[in-house]
DNA sequence: ATTAGGG
DNA sequence: CCCTAAT
């Protein structure tokens, strides 16, 4: 008997899963057909009704997850299309809102099923007969027990788990729920983890050299093959219950880190990581609320379609509860979880890291040299529009930031003292002499408010109008009559 | 809402 | 990168 019962709760999860990784990969309002079909399983499948059978599900998942050749390219179509925009809008940003959001509330109601399906776990199966599993197309190997669902499992998700010290024998059937819930997110649901894929492939050069943008092409260009063994796995795995995307984030953390080590990509805050999935280990439960509110993209550096949302500038609040993406229930979660001890570390502020690429940089400069520094929201408007993360106050910090290095770089051509070699030798990036030259000459031309005083003292006298740079006397209008704050 | 400055 | 104060 509890065979059985196991095997049905392995089946609406499938079902949930497909329904998911459909509503991942295509935005809606294409394709009536199959999508309204299947969202109208889907929402049946919340209220407990199975109208459809199993297999008529698998096929129309499989189907449009197959749309590349099919009738159903459009959607892959759509996504070219939204991709190769991306230097304009910012649309896939939305698109995943979307999904955070259209599976937000799935998740919901599931959990309500899954608490049910856990406390009757010993009682026969009053509803049996809702469910059925057609042999012939069970993709889901090894359902029949606990211990097989284990096997099915990656080793890597074993291991966390292990690590994350479940070993409560009421936790059992949580642990084996949990399973699932890492190799899930290591089956390329959530796009970041398909992005690991992609970073682990040997050319690092290229990334780095391209935008973050351009990330998020490559990983939407993955290869169709790729795509399938994906999907089909996340398809073949028994999943009783979507993780919170902090949870998928801290257990996912390891591997992310291994990751970043072999580019030789500074972890930066990420070790903060450890320690806290360490501490993890003693409060298990806490583990889903007591995670930062970034998804899957962690150290946002790795992520493609990166939806952080700035903690200074809320965005309007939605007062409903089902209407929240799965970011805010997390945060609201969190509300009610920290209320107690409010004080956040540096490693929560710091959580999301992006690097800047080479490009962006040069945008940046570029900006610069056209707007002067101080008009940062104008240079992210111009320049970085198309990159929802960096707000202004970012551009800013990286132009401080820039200069800094620019210092450094100059105080290690006057005196090449050791300290500063050393310190130049542990930059992140070196930057290109070129870009470090112009740098230095809109330092000049447009000292940073700070440092004008400073600057202008020490170097006596800045020749404004002998600028060599040609971009920055082709912007100089512009630029001359920007932030020249009169030295009184 | 934007910016500067500090951590 | 985050936060805060000032504008």
């Amino acid at each position: 008997m509890t065979k059985t019962n196991v095997d049905e709760s392995a089946v609406p999860a499938i079902k949930n899963e497909a329904v998911e990784v459909e509503n991942l990969h295509a935005e809606p309002k294409r394709d009536p057909d199959s999508l309204d079909s299947i969202l109208r399983s889907e929402k049946c499948l919340q209220m407990g009704e199975y109208p459809f059978g199993y297999d008529f599900d698998l096929k129309s998942c499989y189907g449009v997850l197959d749309s590349g050749e099919t009738r159903e390219g459009e959607h892959d179509l759509k996504l070219e299309v939204l991709d190769g925009l991306l230097d304009e809008v910012d649309e896939v940003d939305d698109i995943h809102a979307a999904n955070d959001l259209s599976t937000a509330c799935t998740d919901f109601l599931w959990d309500i099923e899954y608490v049910e399906k856990v406390s009757e776990f010993s009682c026969p199966p009053r509803e049996g007969s809702r469910f059925r599993n057609p042999p012939s197309e069970s993709h889901s190997p090894g359902c029949s027990g606990s211990s097989n669902g284990a096997n099915g499992v990656s080793d890597t998700s074993t291991a966390t788990i292990l690590e994350s010290g479940c070993k409560n024998d009421l936790l059992e059937n949580v642990a084996i729920c949990e399973l699932h819930i890492v190799s899930r997110s290591e089956c390329g649901c959530h796009l970041p983890v398909q992005e690991q894929i992609c970073l682990s492939s040997p050319d690092t050069r290229n990334l780095d050299d391209l935008d973050n943008d351009e990330h998020c092409i490559i990983v939407n260009g993955m290869s169709s093959d790729e795509k399938e063994k994906n999907f089909g796995a996340s398809i073949s795995q028994k999943r009783l219950r979507k993780p919170t995307r902090r949870f998928i984030e801290e257990f996912s953390k390891p591997k992310l880190i291994d990751v970043m080590e072999i580019q030789n990509i500074p972890t930066g805050a990420s070790k903060d990581k450890y320690l806290k999935v360490e501490s993890c280990k003693e409060h298990q439960v806490r583990v889903v609320a007591d995670q930062g509110e970034g998804p899957l993209s962690g150290t946002g550096t790795l992520t493609s379609h990166e939806t952080r949302p700035r903690r200074g500038r809320p965005k309007k609040f939605t007062p409903v509860l089902d209407l929240l993406s799965e970011d805010e229930l997390s945060d609201f979660d969190d509300e009610h979880v920290n209320l107690g001890r409010r004080s956040k570390t540096v490693a929560d502020r710091r959580k999301h890291q992006r690097m800047w690429t080479l490009s962006e940089v040069l945008k940046l400069v570029d900006g610069v040299s056209q707007y002067g520094v101080g008009r940062w929201t104008d240079i992210k408007r111009l320049f970085f529009a198309s990159s929802a993360y960096r707000t202004p106050v970012d551009l800013r910090d990286k132009w401080r930031n820039l200069l800094r290095a620019c210092s450094l770089e100059k105080q290690k051509q006057k005196n090449g003292r050791k300290e500063i070699e050393d310190k130049l030798k542990h930059a992140v990036r070196p930057l290109p002499k070129s870009v470090l030259c112009r740098i230095r000459e809109l330092a000049t031309v447009h000292p940073y408010p700070k440092d004008r005083n400073t600057k202008l003292s020490r170097g006596s006298h800045v020749s404004p109008p002998t600028v060599s740079s040609t971009e920055v006397d082709l912007a100089s209008p512009v630029a001359r009559n920007v932030r020249r704050k009169k030295s009184s």
